[in-house]
DNA sequence: GTATGAGTTCGAGTCGGCTCGAAGTCAAAC
DNA sequence: GTTTGACTTCGAGCCGACTCGAACTCATAC
């Protein structure tokens, strides 16, 4: 740590660099999801370093994937506590990326019906105007889904 | 057409074909899902066919690739009008195909920073308990969002 | 000095898609 | 005949994650 400057930022210029909107910025702080306290200037006005923008373009790659608030909260409070948290964190992380690998073949699989169903009226093009009347219903089998009785 | 009666089911069949509830299925056909007016029996009770479970399981699929309740019942809607539709239904079929897409290449995405992430945790389970401090912050480069204004 | 624009706090509202519960009907099993 | 269980309608409630608006404070530009 030298005595380099750290570059101060606005919540506007961190809504800039984020894509975060400045009430959600505001959200975020509320719930709990900044490693450190969010610091504040002479006038108490919000003041952030790169390396909060570096966490919370983190966040929003999280927030995307779908994470839910409480995950990152937690994630962050880890991270707060500092060593001896790592596998706790790598935990959470794993089993997001669990989630997130899930959530892509569950997609990939809609995308096979959806595609199966965008080729038929593709075809239907080419042909005459009989066939119509069963493209909706047809397509790949789709598997009932899982029951949670 | 033949004279073949067709398999009449129930709603609590109906939602064990396709996994969505009861509570869902009344849902959806208020909200107007359904291709064809639901059926009811002497006793005013739904009654659905094998087709209808076909096309639930379709809106499942639909509905699970994040497809709105409103953009289905267009497409319904257009089934419900018949021929010359077709090119309407290829549309919505079409934009959607593009909207999963571009979620699955999101995911992929968030996926790379968290698989990034995981690593890093993993390989600091072999070595000391010194670097650990910057973890949470480093990985892949993550891009701003793209602004909304 | 005042207008502008960016910041502050707070609490309330929005959204979609279910999800639930109450109160009632009905048919078959016993 | 009564109990069970699956059905009916209706409207209200819930969930997470914002999103908005009002009322206010500041600092700088002109």
């Amino acid at each position: 740590m030298t005595a380099a400057a750290e570059t101060m930022l606005s919540i506007g210029e961190v809504s800039a660099l984020t894509g975060l909107t400045t009430h959600t910025l505001r959200f975020y702080e509320q719930e709990g999801l900044f490693v450190e306290a969010v610091r504040r200037n002479a006038a108490g006005r919000r003041v952030f370093t790169e390396q909060e923008v570096g966490w919370l373009r983190v966040c929003a790659k999280l927030r995307s994937s779908g994470m839910p608030l409480p995950d990152i909260r937690r994630y962050a409070e880890l991270v707060r506590k500092g060593a001896g948290t790592e596998t706790a964190r790598f935990d959470i992380l794993r089993r997001h990326e669990a989630r997130v690998q899930q959530q892509v073949a569950d997609l990939q699989e809609a995308l096979n019906v959806i595609q199966a169903k965008v080729a038929l009226y593709a075809d239907h093009d080419h042909l005459a105007a009989g066939s119509a009347d069963t493209l909706w219903r047809d397509g790949p089998a789709c598997t009932p889904a899982r029951q949670v009785p």
